[in-house]
DNA sequence: TTGAAAGCGTTACCAC
DNA sequence: GTGGTAACGCTTTCAA
């Protein structure tokens, strides 16, 4: 390699004893330094920090670790890295973090109860400070032996029934509520929804919201109107929009509960045919970058991701400093994002 | 919370010092059950197993770390995780990962130099088992330090000239040159290309595959079609496309070096009016989701990433468990795939 | 102002 | 078969 030339024999990494030695002091001395603490003569500290950079000497997190320490290390748990509402997400969580000095460890779930119990042990067993969950749960029992230990947990975009842990997020039901208000403002009334899997709490706040407003203004929302996904959003999403898009009587606008399962509506609409926005309104959540690059452009309900993450991380690592668990819940509000997948409502049968 | 009325009062985790206790033993006796060592009687055997049940213990990774094993965590350094390619990327990485039981750790460093060597230094002090390298880097003597440890490090779709690591990548120059053959074949002359900062060495053999194909066809890629981003792919795409195609001689096509920028080139050739592929053909590279949800949906280089990510896990384990490092490079094949974005050339004067 | 020593939770070697 | 104990690299307390 390039360095070939240069010693790369040393290459046992350097510890305090090494540093304690070549100063001539103790490896007391030499911790006190590092952390500020004790008092240390200005000479002793100018030469120990001198000798530190020569044999460029940084402590095991490892070791410090196993004293009581932090690991400095946050675990996120999201069904999967590759969605980009949990990409953008993540982002925002490593962010703030690492203003701290602190590491994410990320786990995707896929939505798999046994993939989170196999995470969350992991978690628990490499001494992370903290864990948000930002996923969802068939059987919440697998948080119990958690919840027992002493790791900081808390909620994210998601929230577990008869769970209470500290929880940020984004008001899914009157999200659900203004896609309806949106839809009904333009005149739609055969209106449809696409939701999740009925573990994903937020899609099933969002129907909530979703079917209330719709209920509250005289119209309804039947049982073949409203479909639900599997794992593979995108997919999943195309042939139930499919579904519905052939019923006999089929919707003038389609709510999907997040971006993915939109763009696969807009692609199940574009096969058959139906002009978006003028046959058919599509409304998704999240307002990913996905979002903004179909054709047409997608009116979603945007997530506060950046806010939502440094919250997390922030109510995270005050836990994990020892203050006391304010149970809080903190729930910020979505914003309808008009761009143009929705207009007014059209007759297909004339229009098309 | 719901399970207020049980005891949740033995907060700390129970050590290996517990389970002996409990079981009457040593604790060279746990630990020897615990890792299938040493001749235990079956009585001893059950007996430990079922307290460890009993008491959810679980041995601490830190502390068996200290005594000389792994960590069992994998580092992963890319410009951002919110990209959807590296998204994709990290995907495969932890998948892979997990199934030996490896964690991952996700540092987007937004192709700075300074983040990289923070994140490089906090990695080691955490003693990960391996670090995959996926980011670009002004100045390779920020990897001298690390070099000089005992961490892996293998490189990912990205390669630091000089530096000698394994790696495994996309054949780049192929891709380019596959880029400019598809358009070339469109019977495309003035062709452009928007590429990512010089530092990203994918993007510059790239712009060399894609340059030499359209020279050895006898055309020529004069400077002003030749433009770079900055840190901000979207936007900067966008505006070095409106530069492309108000030049007073615009291309007729345009290689973007990822899926980012092509999408940043469509919002431009959209506000201005062109219509691609009929007055624009876009080219991109990565094949993200991105790319298959734009309207018209993008033509671009596809990257094994699945592939990609397992392949560099699976050099890093056995780096790890000391295989000697045959400094191997894998070079993946990039796929075109063709879609909607790009046609034979037009002439935007008769055809606009 | 400094250092000796205990302790953190494991593993591994060597006696018994 | 089983257990005692040193060692891993660090922090912290207490004495000097």
């Amino acid at each position: 390699m390039i360095w070939n030339n240069e010693r790369v024999d040393e290459m046992s990494d350097a510890t305090i004893y090494d540093i304690a030695r070549k100063a001539g002091v103790s490896i007391a001395t030499v911790s006190q330094v590092i952390n500020g603490k004790g008092k240390i003569s200005d000479k002793r500290r100018q030469e120990i920090y001198r000798i530190i950079e020569e044999l460029n000497y940084r402590p095991s997190v490892i070791a410090s670790a196993l004293t009581g320490k932090k690991t400095f290390t946050l675990g996120l748990l999201i069904p999967d890295i590759s969605n980009p509402f949990f990409a953008e997400l993540a982002r925002a969580v490593e962010d703030c973090g690492s203003r701290s000095r602190y590491s994410l460890v990320i786990c995707s779930t896929d939505n798999k109860d046994d993939k989170v119990s196999g995470y969350l042990q992991l978690l628990q067993q490499k001494s992370v400070d903290g864990i948000i969950i930002g996923t969802g749960l068939e059987d919440i029992g697998i948080l119990k032996p958690l919840l027992n230990k002493s790791i900081p947990v808390v909620m994210i975009a998601r929230e577990m029934p008869g769970v209470q842990l500290p929880t940020v997020i984004v008001d899914d039901y009157a999200g659900g509520k203004q896609a309806a208000e949106h839809l009904l403002e333009l005149h739609h009334q055969r209106m449809a929804i696409i939701t999740e899997q009925p573990k994903v709490s937020s899609s099933r706040e969002r129907l909530r919201g979703y079917s209330d407003a719709i209920l509250s203004r005289g119209f309804e929302l039947p049982d073949e109107m409203v479909k639900k996904t599997g794992e593979n959003l995108l997919k999943d999403g195309k042939s139930r929009a499919l579904e519905l898009l052939t019923d006999s009587n089929p919707p003038s606008a389609i709510f999907c509960c997040n971006d993915m399962i939109a763009i696969g509506t807009l692609q199940a609409a574009k096969e058959l045919g139906i002009r978006v926005p003028e046959q058919l309104s599509i409304i998704g959540f999240d307002n990913t970058i996905l979002a903004a690059v179909t054709e047409p452009a997608l009116t979603t309900l945007s997530q506060p991701t950046e806010m939502m993450g440094s919250m997390a991380v922030e109510i995270l690592i005050r836990l994990s400093e020892g203050e006391s668990a304010a149970l809080e819940r903190t729930v910020l509000k979505p914003d309808l994002v008009i761009r143009s997948s929705t207009a007014a409502a059209g007759n297909r049968a004339l229009d098309g």
